[in-house]
DNA sequence: GTTGCATACTAAAATAGTTGCATATAAAGT
DNA sequence: ACTTTATATGCAACTATTTTAGTATGCAAC
């Protein structure tokens, strides 16, 4: 039970569709909780038997009626519950770090490619965020509360994506050392 | 499919039981790669029926009988294609930002609670790796390509934890700044 | 004119992971 | 004496997540 109480989170915003969800989830905290969006649309089914969130069918034309759904104050009580129920470290699989473990039984300049190419992605997403940071929170002193979660969520992304290039950096250098040994 | 390599890579080293390699995952990448002893006596059956690893019942006195395995050239080959696989990203739970995401709906005094805590941890772990690396990798140049990959995983938990301590104190601070205006 | 992308939801199957339980022994702490 | 910790493996039920489809439409690019 933990996805279903980042949708709850996320619809204390304001009211949304399984697809808005996904979205939101993609471009905000697509880096610390993914989810697709057939697991979104099943947690909101269940959300709403629970009478967690309310659904409400909009037809539009044109394009497949969406359903928006809106939190309950059932939901809202069940989201103050969860919070006071301790948060345990967070759940990381990095699969690359596994590959680097098999460096001396496995072909090096795949790994070496691995680690380059993820450098790239980090530098990418560094830009990102930082382009966000500046457009939106040019001066992160007296934010509401609401905004002030939002400003931590894109710091610790700035942050992690910074120290995840520092360690590319080096790791790139330690296995291009053992592909081309001058 | 995840585990499983996880698994077959930490028996290149050496052949390990269940139960080890439980410890192995626990002391080494533990905050990088979870697994219960459950799922990973689990995945050790399925990995012997397909023939990936042999197992070995090593009879013991005054203690349950170990199951060894070991790495067969099937599972090499195994770890040799998935190599050659695409890593993604890395697949992050990270509850605590839901939480602060909720900030504003939400108990502001527990989720300070809940930071402070985790501050604390960071600092922990921060102080056992750097022990870890002063103790077995004083330096860094000129080390064998497996203990290259060891030390490059050390190195991503020691970067990886100062900058969530960084963090968390900043997370403390607007957090706290929150709970008492004075 | 057809490929590709964006909108919008659903269903089924397979794989992965958690929780709780069960078994058995010995050493070391309290 | 009693509890905890460590050794060592396993089953069963449940929950979570991923994969792979399928149904429909409209717009824009090529």
């Amino acid at each position: 039970m933990a996805l279903s109480h980042a949708i709850l989170v996320s619809l204390l915003d304001r009211p949304a569709s399984g697809y808005d969800l996904a979205k939101r989830f993609d471009q905000t905290v697509g880096y610390f909780w993914k989810a697709s969006h057939q697991q979104i649309y099943q947690e909101l089914h269940k959300l709403a038997e629970g009478g967690y969130v309310d659904a409400e069918t909009v037809a539009q034309s044109a394009r497949p009626n969406r359903i928006v759904y809106r939190i309950t104050p059932l939901g809202q009580s069940a989201i103050d519950a969860w919070v006071k129920v301790r948060t345990g470290p967070p759940n990381v699989k990095e699969e690359l770090l596994v590959k680097l473990f098999a460096l001396g039984s496995v072909d090096t300049a795949t790994v070496l490619a691995e680690l380059q190419r993820r450098l790239g992605d980090h530098r990418e997403r560094l830009a990102r965020y930082e382009a966000v940071m500046a457009e939106h929170y040019p001066d992160p002193t007296q934010l509401s509360p609401r905004r002030r979660g939002r400003y931590l969520g894109l710091r610790m992304g700035i942050l992690f994506e910074r120290s995840s290039i520092v360690w590319c950096e080096e790791a790139v250098g330690m296995v291009a050392a053992l592909c081309e040994p001058s």
